[in-house]
DNA sequence: ACTTATTTGTTCGTATGTATG
DNA sequence: ACATACATACGAACAAATAAG
């Protein structure tokens, strides 16, 4: 709180969507810094006030303004402003630490479990190995400063590293296990995008409220040569990420 | 329940994740075509008394088919199959119908609601026009085989199509109606890609649940100029489509 | 309208094997 | 060697929704 008055104070001109003004009004003073991440916004009747509203008409914008990720309600408490979702994007080289770092953030990953088994049978395809292949199997949670960001799965053929768990422990980095195995230019070659709701469990790794919704990305990164090394089952907090492709 | 018999008897080899093999078996057998789409499944307890398992080791099989989406469990009813995802490339071309007709479905697109409104904050600055510059905004809820996909808003500077409204019916199609005002190599500029969950609305329109998954999808197209000419803001239900991004 | 059987969902308990310290 | 924790798998029982008569 560390202002407050005249933030949310602007006269409303034009005669079409009132509500939108006060969304856009708000949305200004938050981007413009008005307004800290994680702080209270005024009650909606003190909006209501300011901008000589009916409250409805303040729902109506905050309503807008939460569907958009900006700001969420508490009821009983308060609407406070989100924090910025982090841009992610989507290249043929896409690598997490690189892209927290480059945000500005640090990135963390957590190798939750491991395992060495026969590929099951969408991966074994993904992978272009035979059916019943030994992989080994990496279960990371990824963070940015602290804050956890993806819960995914990773799997790569067995034989190209036997004690890739132990190389992913030490090198704490996907892209740098496979760097020290060999493979340092490797590359995107898809990414299948759904959307799931977080269910408990994932929902306790993630910190994330369950029935939150969660970006599943799918991804199969190929060796120079084309043979894929590396596919990967992820769910992303959507509250706390945004995917970018860019053409 | 055109089949039945041995579908699912296959015996158990290896030694590892008993569910595992079940899930396998059972995924195999529905792309090889023994279970049509929307056909039940045998009940848990027929699956497990034809491995010779327990009826939880295949709630587990199921589990994990259910959450690639590959089945759906209705409680007191059965486990039924569910529809393939469509596959919605993101590409610089991007177009709903020709996706749509290329995967040998019939696309839909139903104006539900247009207006020309002043740009909100967020939509000015992705066309690039000034704030509050005039701008036709359609709300489009597109279908393939009569099943909603998306419901999408769209929004063009209003200078470059002040019928746009009018256009669109005729045309019914976003890419006719831009080719029709001198656009016809306009392209994608980039995607952000979130997602969120259906609330009551959105659900009704697009025929869901309310709570069910959507993905989320902001794009901004430009002319061959270079010069943002439509920006959208589409939900797509998560469990019809799925995205792909190629490199 | 009511009953009964079927089917998925949930919660106990038990046993076993495998890591971890 | 031992204790602890954890995941897999089995078993039994019951709740809740559905389908059938």
């Amino acid at each position: 709180m560390a202002h407050s008055g005249e933030a949310l104070n602007t006269v409303s001109p034009a005669g079409v969507m009132l509500w939108r003004k006060i969304a856009d009004d708000i949305e200004h003073a938050i981007v413009r810094g008005d307004f800290a991440t994680g702080e209270k916004l005024p009650s909606e009747q003190d909006i209501a006030d300011r901008f000589g509203v009916n409250r409805h008409t303040v729902r109506r914008a905050l309503a807008e303004l939460t569907e958009r990720g900006l700001v969420r309600a508490e009821r009983g408490s308060g609407t406070y402003v989100e924090p910025a979702r982090i841009s992610y994007p989507i290249r043929a080289r896409t690598r997490f630490s690189e892209i927290i770092n480059a945000s500005g953030r640090m990135a963390g990953g957590r190798l939750l479990a491991s395992s060495k088994e026969p590929a099951p049978r969408d991966i074994a395809l993904r992978l272009d190995l035979p059916p019943n292949a030994m992989t080994i199997r990496l279960e990371i949670l990824r963070s940015a400063n602290r804050v956890p960001i993806s819960l995914g799965t990773t799997w790569l053929p067995a034989d190209l590293a036997p004690d890739a768990a132990k190389i992913y422990r030490a090198a704490r980095s996907v892209s740098r296990l496979l760097a020290h195995i060999g493979f340092r230019d490797y590359k995107r070659r898809d990414t299948r995008v759904s959307a799931a709701m977080a269910d408990a469990i994932h929902a306790a790794k993630l910190q994330l409220t369950p029935g939150r919704p969660l970006i599943v990305v799918d991804s199969v990164d190929i060796a120079s040569d084309g043979r894929p090394i590396l596919t990967s089952h992820a769910r992303f907090a959507a509250d706390r990420v945004e995917l970018v492709i860019e053409n």
